[in-house]
RNA sequence: GCCCUCAUCGUCUAGGGGUCUAGGAUACCAGGUUUUCAUCCUGGCGACAGGGGUUCGAAUCCCCUUGAGGGUACCA
């Protein structure tokens, strides 16, 4: 029995980015492959910007991933509360214990004066940094303070043992009294997050690079509490196009989770890809499921470099998935896409038999379920010619003429109109024409969707029915006889 | 500014002193699959940031430079 104790804890202060999550994937990935316990807690410790909303929306992702908690906010279990918002108590406690310790005090100074302070410091051409002016200030019967953790006088070594980076070392002179408690009575980050991790028995502090140099400060907080250290494990953050770190409250809504759960990648396919991004099996597998992935899965071939985030890839990726997918769940999933385009009122007004061959001959040509609406446009929009003109040029040849007469004629004495049926007209007027190969196809394709691309035209053919398929035809040569 | 981290094809990566004239994937390009586009198949283009060491030998180890990212908040 394994006692690794992992966590996930975001802040509900914006929507859950691809960098977020894929946090929460290998905390999940390792959990699981250790048999250990994955613990979701929310740090709400900025008032001012953290929302119910935000923390729906993390639940709902992390559900879709399949990243399944079990411990934390929604799960409940023995180490809670688990919103940091709730937790304001137990902070106080140990916040109390530092001060009487004399490892912590108030400080006084307001943001002016700080502010003041800084600037002087800059233009004397130090570093800006807190001078520990209140130390010794005497306790002051007002309530607007912040407490600040007091760092030791002697520079002191901090070593970060880190899993995936080795020891790193950080003086302690380069941090100064950082505050621990805000003006509004709640904790910091920095202080919280020590506090929930010893408390919640947290084993492996696994979270993105971005937390590496703060963690010195934590380390000092471990120790004036006498907490044992977690290990630590800091993973390559994922960059945008402009290698860099992906931000909450971006402009470009191409990098939440949401987005992407919209637009209609797949589960599997992001948690596949995700996993990929900054950790690699070492073999030549790409596509994985997650058993597998789990299987492989090793925190020390995780990567050490920021990893860029490849929609092309991303995209062909999910291709994959969505043509090896069970097609009765393509249909599924398909559906509320083809309502969004209006192509159908609802989940009961669908030929059932005919969307499942539709969906079968397009999903080949789908980075995403939202490209359904552009792919199955010609099955259920009326027929019409993308470019007349072009159309009316195409058409227009006495060779093009003989085979659309031709196949008029062959498929009108078709009695079962199926594909092989069809297949067979196909290739009898081919050769009855002697017209073949792209200038047989293409003026047909034209002659039967209106458009120069698009699906395999005996499949087409079949699914539009005889009667549709004639009439276009006709319409067709209409076009250059008018 | 200071501190920390990182550095292989455009992108994701393999590689941990000789098997590297550097492998795979994606993207791109070309050809093929007697059907344009797409799928699929085959082939092609394309990288060890630079400079010093160490070594018989370095993409691999060390140092410097450069570049990129992160941190330095009463954000997390």
């Amino acid at each position: 029995m394994s006692n690794l104790r992992l966590r996930f804890p975001p802040s509900p202060t914006g929507k859950i980015h691809v960098g977020n999550i894929r946090t929460a994937l290998f905390n999940w990935i390792w959990a699981r492959k250790n048999n250990g316990d994955l613990v979701l807690r929310l740090e709400d410790t900025d008032a001012a910007r953290s929302t119910r909303e935000f923390e729906d929306f993390i639940i709902k992702e992390l559900n879709w991933l399949g990243l399944d908690v079990d411990e934390g906010v929604g799960v409940g279990g023995d180490y809670g509360p688990y919103r940091q918002s709730e937790r304001k108590d137990i902070y106080d406690k140990y916040i109390n214990q530092l001060l009487e310790d004399e490892k912590a005090y108030k400080c006084y100074c307001s943001q002016v004066e700080l502010d003041k302070m800084r600037d002087e410091q800059k233009e004397a051409g130090e570093i800006p940094h807190y001078d520990g002016r209140c130390r010794d200030a005497e306790d002051k019967d007002i309530e607007d303070y912040v407490v600040r953790f007091k760092m030791p006088f002697e520079n002191e070594k901090i070593v970060v043992d880190d899993l995936i980076r080795g020891e790193v070392e950080f003086n302690s002179e380069e941090f100064d009294d950082f505050v621990i408690k805000k003006s509004d009575g709640m904790a910091t980050y920095n202080f919280a997050v020590v506090i929930d991790d010893a408390l919640m028995k947290i084993s492996q502090v696994i979270r993105g690079e971005d937390h590496l140099s703060n963690t010195p400060k934590q380390i000092m907080i471990y120790k004036a509490l006498g907490f044992d250290l977690p290990k630590f494990a800091h993973l390559p953050l994922i960059l945008d196009e402009n290698k860099a770190k992906l931000k909450k409250r971006s402009d470009d809504d191409a990098v939440y989770v949401g987005e992407f759960r919209r637009k209609g990648y797949l589960p599997e396919a992001l948690f596949n890809f995700l996993a990929l991004l900054g950790w690699s099996p070492g073999d030549q597998e790409e596509i994985m499921d997650k058993d597998e992935i789990v299987k492989k899965f090793d925190l020390t071939r995780v990567n050490k470099s920021g990893a860029v985030f490849d929609i092309e890839k991303l995209n062909w990726m999910n291709n994959q998935y969505i043509q090896s997918m069970d097609l009765n769940r393509l249909y599924d999933l398909s559906i509320p896409y083809l309502i969004e385009a209006g192509y159908i009122d609802s989940k009961d007004d669908i030929d059932e038999e005919r969307l499942l061959k539709i969906l079968d001959l397009t999903r080949d040509g789908l980075d995403y379920l939202e490209q359904l609406s552009s792919e199955t446009e010609l099955f259920f929009t009326e027929f019409e010619f993308e470019d007349i003109e072009a159309a009316k040029e195409e058409i227009n040849d006495p060779e093009v003429k003989n085979v659309l007469n031709g196949l008029i004629k062959e498929l009108n004495a078709l009695e079962d109109f199926s594909s092989d049926n069809i297949k067979v007209v196909f290739n009898k007027v081919r050769k009855d024409t002697g017209v073949g190969g792209r200038k047989f196809y293409h003026p047909l394709r034209v002659a039967l969707t209106g458009r120069s691309s698009g699906p395999d035209l005996v499949s087409f053919s079949e699914i539009m029915g005889k009667e549709e398929i004639i009439n276009r035809l006709n319409k067709s040569l209409e076009l250059i006889t008018s």
